[in-house]
DNA sequence: TCTGGGGTCCTAGGACCC
DNA sequence: TCTGGGGTCCTAGGACCC
């Protein structure tokens, strides 16, 4: 018999707000937040921030006055920065386990199964070494289900563990006393429209959910609330994915930084979304089928008429080609585009993806105009790897910027563009 | 004036076939 | 033409995650 697993889950703590703080140390200490793009609402916050009251998601216009007041360090979203940090991290928390999950940018399953060491030592070590080789600090919860891990996980985090960042869900003495203090919607795969929902049915607490039929709510749930009440009483059933699935769809889409209604600009966005879903499919070697284009307003202006619509359009045969993606995007925006509207967000979905090494040829293809257009897309890659992203370019993006996100406070990419290292001065 | 972006899974219901 | 059951495929929408 094999014996029974063990998870652990390492979470980067408050990750966008540490990214930060790595390269301003000035920062430790001092309340930091990150904005979404379009510096629209709060995404991360360091405990000083969240201590504040800070909330998540508040949109940033209604704080700013208070952040001045408080001095609270503002940060556009960096993803280039925080991409680049996660990677490190990760790397670093594979070689600590045989097996190993990325589940987020910020956290990752360990497969802990059969290691002899005990696990809150050999685990408060992992966040030594992480915490030294990247300045990111760490929190991890260990138990035998995933569902587990991640509350011992977030205890750790919310101090209630006597060994720092670590917590081992087995060294409780008294679990279900613990199950009986924590929210429903603290668990994960509950939100609060679940926790309405079991709240009206008479579940209120983790443990009553624990101890409840996991066949009756699976009728009235579904399958993954029956697994997450397995989960509660010490069954894995939801399983470590070493291998990343192949994406299913790939969607690019961005709210503007202002309200736009020429259709030109529309058209400059729209291309840009295509050319960045296209790289996306080559980088991840997809081709795909369809290709939808959608155009909206803002549904918070309600003073103004809305309008939404979308197009789609079929390919002769899978691609990943960024003019043809282009193309296809632009004529599904002309059956759309209606004038007298103000625009505040498009986006590119790829719905129906294939693996780039079984795509179909269709019956009429020469097989040399494929290749020759795999080589052209290859070589624009290369070039854009080289001399920096958007070196190259097709012309209808760069004629108008103004769909382009507001940034206002954004870091430079110290680890990811050489122009922007980090200097120091003595 | 100002409210993110990118995903996944599941289910119900309709269309269609045998 | 009618009746009925069972299966598959597809899509839209709802729920969740970070």
């Amino acid at each position: 018999m094999s014996p029974a697993p063990i998870f652990a889950i390492a979470d980067c703590n408050n990750f966008y707000a540490s990214c930060e703080r790595v390269f301003q140390p000035k920062l430790n200490g001092k309340p930091v937040v990150v904005l979404s793009n379009n510096d629209g609402c709060v995404i991360a916050r360091s405990n000083e921030a969240k201590a504040l009251g800070i909330k998540m998601g508040a949109p940033y216009f209604k704080i700013e006055q208070y952040a001045k007041q408080e001095g609270i360090a503002v940060f556009s979203s960096n993803y280039a920065l925080y991409g680049d940090m996660s990677q490190r991290v990760m790397q670093i928390l594979a070689s600590f386990a045989p097996r190993s999950e990325v589940y987020s940018i910020d956290e990752c399953f360990l497969d802990f199964t059969g290691l002899p060491q005990n696990l809150t030592e050999y685990s408060l070590e992992v966040c030594t070494v992480v915490k030294q080789w990247t300045g990111i600090p760490i929190s991890i919860g260990i138990a035998p289900t995933k569902t587990l891990a991640k509350l011992a996980n977030r205890l750790a985090k919310n101090g209630h563990s006597h060994m720092g960042p670590v917590l081992d869900w087995r060294t409780i003495a008294d679990t279900d006393a613990v199950l009986k203090t924590i929210a429903l919607d603290d668990l994960w795969g509950i939100s609060r429209r679940w926790k309405d929902k079991l709240n009206q049915i008479g579940i209120h607490h983790a443990l009553a959910l624990k101890q409840s039929d996991p066949k009756y709510l699976r009728q009235h749930f579904g399958v993954v609330m029956e697994r997450i009440v397995t989960e509660l009483k010490g069954i894995s059933c939801i399983a470590l994915e070493e291998m990343p699935t192949p994406k299913k769809q790939i969607l690019t889409s961005r709210s503007f930084g202002e309200r736009l209604s020429d259709y030109d600009d529309l058209r400059a966005a729209v291309t840009h979304f295509a050319t960045r879903s296209a790289e996306k499919c080559r980088q991840q070697q997809l081709t795909t089928q369809v290709l939808s284009v959608f155009i909206h307003t803002s549904p918070f202006d309600t003073a103004n008429p809305q309008y939404a619509n979308s197009a789609t359009i079929e390919f002769d045969r899978p691609t990943s080609n960024t003019s043809q993606l282009i193309a296809a995007a632009q004529q599904g925006l002309k059956r759309i585009f209606r004038r007298g509207f103000s625009y505040q967000r498009a986006g590119i979905l790829l719905p129906d993806l294939w693996s780039a090494n079984v795509a179909q040829i269709s019956l009429f293809d020469s097989g040399e105009s494929n290749l020759r257009s795999d080589q052209l897309m290859t070589a624009l890659d290369d070039i854009n790897r080289k001399h920096g992203k958007r070196s190259i370019r097709y012309a209808s993006e760069i004629l108008s910027k103004r769909w382009q996100m507001r940034q206002q406070f954004k870091s430079p990419s110290y680890t990811t563009n050489i122009k922007e290292l980090l200097t120091i001065q003595i």
